[in-house]
DNA sequence: GCCGTTTTCGGCCCGACTGTTTTCAGTCG
C-alpha cells in the first residue's frame, strides 16, 4: 500500500498536479510503511484518519484498496502515461517535469526509447533542452543501466569509519561525523555523507580529494567535495566553520521527512532552520549551535539520537519527554546465536567463548545446527550431547564469562523441530529458525512457525522473516499473529545481526516493541569476525526504538535463563 | 490533500547548481 501511494505520487508529480498534493500522498504513502500495525486493522477500528497524513480523502482511498483490492484513481493515472514513466525519474538528471513532457509530447516511457530519442535528435529540439542536457542524459541513462543499487551498510560502514580517520586527519579539520542514511544506520545507504568542521574549509577539500582512497572526483563546490573511491562507493564529504558544526550536522544527518518536521516545529517558536544556524525571524538574528544537543534543545526537545530520525513521532516523543533512551552496544552483557566448527562455523567453542568474553559480554550461547541442515553439518543427537560435554568442559575452564549450551534447531515444513524435546530441554538456549520450504503460503508459514513457538523448549526465533537485504524477499507471515503468539510462549524475537540479514527489520522490531515482544539481538557469528556484528543488531533495535530493558541479552545472565524457563 | 493553543482557509523547507536563457526553470540533496 506505500508503494501504491508513492506510485501515485511519482505519476501526480509528472502530470505536474500540485506540489504540495504531491506531497500529501507521499507522505501518507510512507506513514503507512512505517505504521507499526495491520493497516486492516485501523480501519476496521475507524482510526484510519488518525495516522500522520492520512485525511479524508485517502483514507478512503485506503478503504476501496482494503475493501477490492483495487484503486480506481490509481488505474486512471497510469492511464494517462505511457508504462513505465516512473522509471524516467531514475535516471539523474530527470525531475518529474522532464519525465512528463518527455512522456507526453515524445511518447517516451523506458530507457530505450529515451535512448533512440537522444540519438535521432528529438529530446534536444524540446525548448529548454539542449544538445547538452541530451548528451547528459544519455551518459545519466548508461549509468542508471549498469548501476548497482544502494550499498548494503556492512560494506558502507567499514569503509567510512576509515574515511573518519583519514578525513580527522586532514589539515584544518576540527570535528568530523558521518551523516545522512548511515548515521542513522538504515540498511542500505545511496553513499556516504562526511561532514565535518574546517577553519580552513578549501585547504581541507584540496587535501581530500588529493588523499590516496579517492579515486576520482565528482564534483567539488565550495564547502562540498564529491567523489568516487575505490570498490566504487560514492563519498561526499561536506565541511563548514566549527562555530556552526550543530546545525550543520543535524541538517546532513536528515532524514528529510525529520529535517521538514522539525522545520515546522522551529517555524512554530517563530525560528528559521538554516545550514548556517537558527534565524530568529522577529529580529533577524542568526543563533549559532556548535553541538546538535544545543540546537535540540533550543527547539524544545530532548537529544533525538541519529537512528531515531525518520519523521514516525521521535519529535512529538522528544517534545513531551516520552522518548526514551534506545539501547547501547555497552548494554549488551551477551550474545545467544554463535556457531562453531561442530557445525558449519569457522572457530571452536573456545575460541568463540574468549572472542565474547574479549566483547566484554558475560556470556555466550553456543547455537550450532541440527541435523536437518545437511549442508551445515547439522548435529544429530548423539553429537549435540557430545557437544554439550565439550561446551560445560570450556564453562569450567573459562573465568569471567558463562559459556551455555545451545541449538540452532531446524523448524520443518511441517512445524515441527528437527531434534526431540526431551533433547531439547537438557539444554540452555533454544534458537528455532527456518531454513527451507521458504515459498510456503501465509497461512501455512505461520503455522509452522506458531507450533514451533509453542514449544515449551524454544526460547528464540532466529532469523523470524528469513529476508536476505537486497538478495531474498522475506517469508509470508501473518507477523500479528506471530507477535501475539511470541509474547504469550514467552519466546523472544531475533534480530539477526548479521548486515545482510538484519532480520526483524526495524520497523517489524518497533511493532514488536509496541505489542510487548521480548528481542534478542544476535550476531549469529560463524567465525570469531563476525562477533563484531553485533552493533548493526544494536542500531537496527535502536531504529525499532528498543531500550535495554526490551532485550533480552542485555539482562543479567539469571534473568535470561529465567525467560528461558518460562516462569 | 492535509492540518490547526497564532489559522477550518491558507499555508505547506530551501539553498545551490546547471543549462539555457537574458531572468529562470528544473533538479538535487
Amino acid at each position: 500500500m506505500a508503494a501504491i501511494f508513492a506510485d501515485i505520487a511519482d505519476l501526480l508529480e509528472i502530470k505536474g498536479e500540485n506540489a504540495f498534493k504531491v506531497r500529501a500522498y507521499r507522505r501518507a504513502g510512507e506513514s503507512i510503511g512505517h505504521l507499526a500495525e495491520d493497516v486492516a486493522q485501523v480501519m476496521h477500528e475507524g482510526r484510519l484518519t488518525d495516522i500522520s497524513g492520512v485525511g479524508e480523502g485517502i483514507a478512503r482511498r485506503i478503504q476501496e484498496l482494503l475493501m477490492t483490492g483495487r484503486l480506481a484513481y490509481l488505474e486512471e493515472l497510469r492511464a494517462e502515461f505511457p508504462e513505465g514513466v516512473r522509471r524516467l525519474l531514475e535516471v539523474p538528471g530527470i525531475g518529474p517535469k522532464t519525465a512528463g513532457r518527455l512522456s507526453k509530447e515524445l511518447g517516451i516511457g523506458s530507457f530505450d526509447g529515451l535512448e533512440t530519442a537522444i540519438a535521432d535528435g528529438r529530446v534536444a529540439a524540446l525548448p529548454r533542452l539542449g544538445a547538452k542536457t541530451a548528451e547528459r542524459l544519455l551518459a545519466a541513462i548508461q549509468a542508471t543501466k549498469r548501476r548497482d543499487r544502494r550499498a548494503p551498510i556492512g560494506l558502507a560502514w567499514p569503509v567510512a569509519q576509515e574515511l573518519l580517520v583519514m578525513v580527522r586527519r586532514l589539515p584544518g579539520v576540527k570535528e568530523v561525523s558521518t551523516g545522512g542514511s548511515i548515521r542513522r544506520m538504515r540498511e542500505t545507504v545511496g553513499d556516504v555523507d562526511i561532514i565535518g568542521s574546517s577553519e580552513d574549509i578549501d585547504a581541507t577539500l584540496d587535501a581530500f580529494l588529493r588523499s590516496p582512497g579517492v579515486a576520482s572526483v565528482i564534483q567539488r563546490d565550495t564547502r562540498r567535495a564529491c567523489a568516487l573511491i575505490a570498490g566504487g562507493l560514492e563519498v561526499e564529504l561536506r565541511l563548514c566553520a566549527p562555530p556552526d558544526f550543530g546545525v550543520f550536522l543535524q541538517r546532513h544527518t536528515g532524514s528529510k521527512d525529520h529535517n521538514a518536521l522539525l522545520d515546522d516545529r522551529a517555524g512554530e517558536q517563530g525560528l528559521r532552520l538554516t545550514e548556517e544556524g537558527v534565524l530568529r525571524l522577529s529580529d533577524g538574528m542568526l543563533e549559532r549551535f556548535s553541538t546538535e544537543e544545543d540546537l535540540y534543545r533550543r527547539l524544545g526537545l530532548a537529544f533525538i539520537p541519529s537512528e531515531l530520525r525518520e519523521g514516525q513521532g521521535e519529535i512529538e516523543a522528544a517534545a513531551s519527554g516520552s522518548l526514551s533512551s534506545p539501547v547501547k552496544l555497552v548494554d549488551i552483557k551477551g550474545n545467544l546465536h554463535t556457531h562453531t566448527t561442530w557445525s558449519d562455523g569457522l572457530d571452536s567453542i573456545e575460541a568463540m567463548a574468549r572472542g565474547c568474553q574479549a566483547r566484554g559480554y558475560q556470556y555466550v550461547a553456543i547455537t550450532d545446527h541440527s541435523g536437518g541442515l545437511g549442508v551445515a553439518h547439522g548435529l544429530s543427537t548423539a553429537r549435540v550431547r557430545e557437544q554439550v560435554a565439550e561446551i560445560r568442559e570450556v564453562d569450567r575452564r573459562l573465568d569471567g564469562i558463562r559459556v551455555l549450551s545451545g541449538i540452532e534447531v531446524d523448524i520443518r515444513a511441517d512445524g515441527s523441530l528437527d531434534l526431540p524435546d526431551d533433547l531439547l530441554a537438557e539444554l540452555d538456549i533454544v534458537v528455532a529458525s527456518v531454513h527451507s520450504a521458504m515459498g510456503q503460503d501465509e497461512d501455512r508459514m505461520t503455522r509452522r512457525l506458531l507450533q514451533a513457538m509453542a514449544n515449551p523448549n524454544v526460547d528464540i526465533v532466529g532469523h523470524p522473516t528469513c529476508r536476505i537485504v537486497g538478495g531474498r524477499e522475506p517469508i509470508r507471515l501473518d507477523l500479528a499473529a506471530v507477535l501475539r503468539a511470541a509474547v504469550t510462549t514467552k519466546t523472544a524475537l531475533e534480530i539477526n545481526a548479521a548486515p545482510s540479514r538484519l532480520d526483524l527489520k526495524d520497523d517489524l522490531v518497533r511493532r514488536a516493541r509496541e505489542m510487548g515482544v521480548k528481542i534478542a539481538i544476535n550476531t549469529d557469528a560463524h567465525n570469531l569476525d563476525q562477533l563484531d556484528f553485533m552493533h548493526f543488531g544494536v542500531a537496527v533495535a535502536r531504529r525499532g526504538w528498543c531500550g535495554a530493558p526490551d532485550v533480552l541479552n542485555a539482562w543479567p545472565l539469571d534473568e535470561v535463563l529465567a525467560f528461558a524457563r518460562k516462569f
